[in-house]
RNA sequence: GCGUCGGUGGCGGAGUGGUCAAUCGCAACAGACUGUAAAUCUGUCGCCCAUUGGGCUACGUAGGUUCGAAUCCUACCCGACGCA
């Protein structure tokens, strides 16, 4: 089970200080929660991790379903004894993978598409092929879950919120997840109304399903529609079970949808219950999340550009494929404190690592990065104290 | 010295008379990435203009055959292997 005290409310904004309280360690909030799809913060250690300051982890259900098991995480004695991460941690439901291997690989989108790329697809073709009844390519929808094939063996599973919460409680993570549709940018009001209804039993049966003494999150969702998101939210928090809440799906063409959801979710939220929005995370967007009154976010951005070569520091992005960055003997950021900054490391040793490919590249960048990170929301905790934010 | 095979864009390597500025891979360069099928994906990649498109120079070098050659012929240069 989970606790959370509000230390402060914000009178600018939405945005409150916080401490949540989990079985394994209290996480000061707001907070981001690195990704560890796998059970892995991809190229760190789980020591290297502790060294980014990162309070939380959050794990991927449906991943870690088709490998290693939920049963191979159990016997080891659940998620945080087998990648030995001391922290809190949560694990997702495997909604969103629904999403990226139906309507997002259909259409190349990801949560948030800008009104260029969108260009491309609006209106007639996601529209026309998101109007009730059709179906992804790649995954069935039925009233109970989802069918799709492993992408690693080609068999065909199922996933729906029992099974979610079967696995979820395997895998023995603090806070947990319902299953929901995570619906793509571009969604009708229609077909989003249509799946919100189905996201709403599915949020009552993960509660049903549960078993556990794990906290369990649901979910609000309702795409760009105000008057959906705002029944979703309603009826989420109607619901009596719920540790907390998470605020999903896609924010619509642009960042600032981020701000506009969180704006008209949030206020209808017990205040007393944590809320996590899930996916959502670019430094660009922090502040936003923050004083939309979102406790706790997750993002793979800080890992992921990591491995692509980009680093996050106080003067912008920094991309360590270019060559040019060869003949640099700066740190990654001047002013940044993290192991690697302060350790020595240079900016042309970690352009050659990145360049020819060397794994340690990706390493090095991902434990500056989530440093970067974890710096920058303290940074901004510290202005919500000030009243500053 | 003789013989055989071969010399293609930064590299590797296709192509063996027209649809070839030349498949493909690598490198290089540019871009994308927000609950990670993502150490991935997309684009450019002879030169000069241009919006489709056009012009120029190119397949070791120099000639030749042909309406037309990276592709055929001759000589030369270079490389690998074989024989002396």
């Amino acid at each position: 089970m989970i606790e959370f005290k509000i230390a402060k409310k914000s009178k600018k904004s939405s945005a409150r200080l916080g401490i949540l309280k989990t079985p394994h360690g209290e996480v000061e909030t707001p907070a981001i929660v690195p990704v560890a799809t796998l059970a892995a913060v991809k190229a760190l250690r789980s020591d290297e991790i502790e060294a980014t300051g990162t309070q939380m982890l959050i794990s991927n259900t449906y991943h870690l379903h088709l490998q290693p098991g939920e049963g191979v995480v159990k016997a080891a004695g659940g998620i945080n004894t087998f990648m030995n991460w001391k922290g809190p941690s949560m694990t997702d439901s495997g909604g969103f993978q629904v999403f990226s291997l139906g309507w997002g690989r259909d259409f190349g989108v990801g949560k948030v598409t800008s009104a260029k790329a969108a260009a491309k697809y609006y209106p007639d073709k996601i529209e026309r092929a998101i109007e009730k009844g059709n179906q992804p390519k790649h995954v069935t929808f039925t009233e109970d879950g989802v069918k799709f094939r492993s992408p690693l063996t080609g068999d065909e599973m199922f996933l729906g919120p029992k099974e979610s919460i079967a696995i979820q409680e395997k895998l023995g993570a603090d806070i947990m997840f319902a299953f929901d549709e995570c619906t793509p940018p571009g969604t009708t009001r229609e077909y989003m109304a249509h799946s919100l209804a189905r996201t709403n039993r599915w949020a009552e049966a993960s509660l049903t399903a549960r078993k556990s003494k794990q906290a369990l999150y649901g979910i609000v969702q309702g795409s760009n529609h105000e008057d959906l998101r705002k029944e979703s939210a309603r009826f989420v928090n109607s619901i009596d079970g719920f540790d907390g809440f998470g605020i999903g799906g896609d924010i619509g063409e642009s960042r600032e949808g981020t701000k506009r959801i969180l704006g008209w979710v949030t206020p209808l939220l017990d205040e007393r219950k944590p809320r996590h929005l899930l996916g959502m995370g670019h430094i660009e967007d922090i502040e936003n999340i923050m004083a939309g009154g979102a406790d706790t976010f997750d993002c793979t951005v800080p890992t992921h550009y990591a491995r692509h070569g980009i680093a996050f520091t106080s003067k912008g992005r920094v991309d360590f494929t270019k060559a040019p960055l060869l003949k640099s003997k700066e740190p990654v950021d001047r002013a940044c404190g993290c192991p690697v900054c302060t350790g020595g490391y240079r900016r042309n040793y970690i352009t050659h690592l990145m360049r020819a490919q060397e794994i340690t590249g990706g390493a090095l960048l991902t434990l500056h990065n989530i440093w970067f990170f974890n710096a920058y929301v303290a940074k901004l905790r510290e202005k919500i104290r000030k009243g500053m934010l």
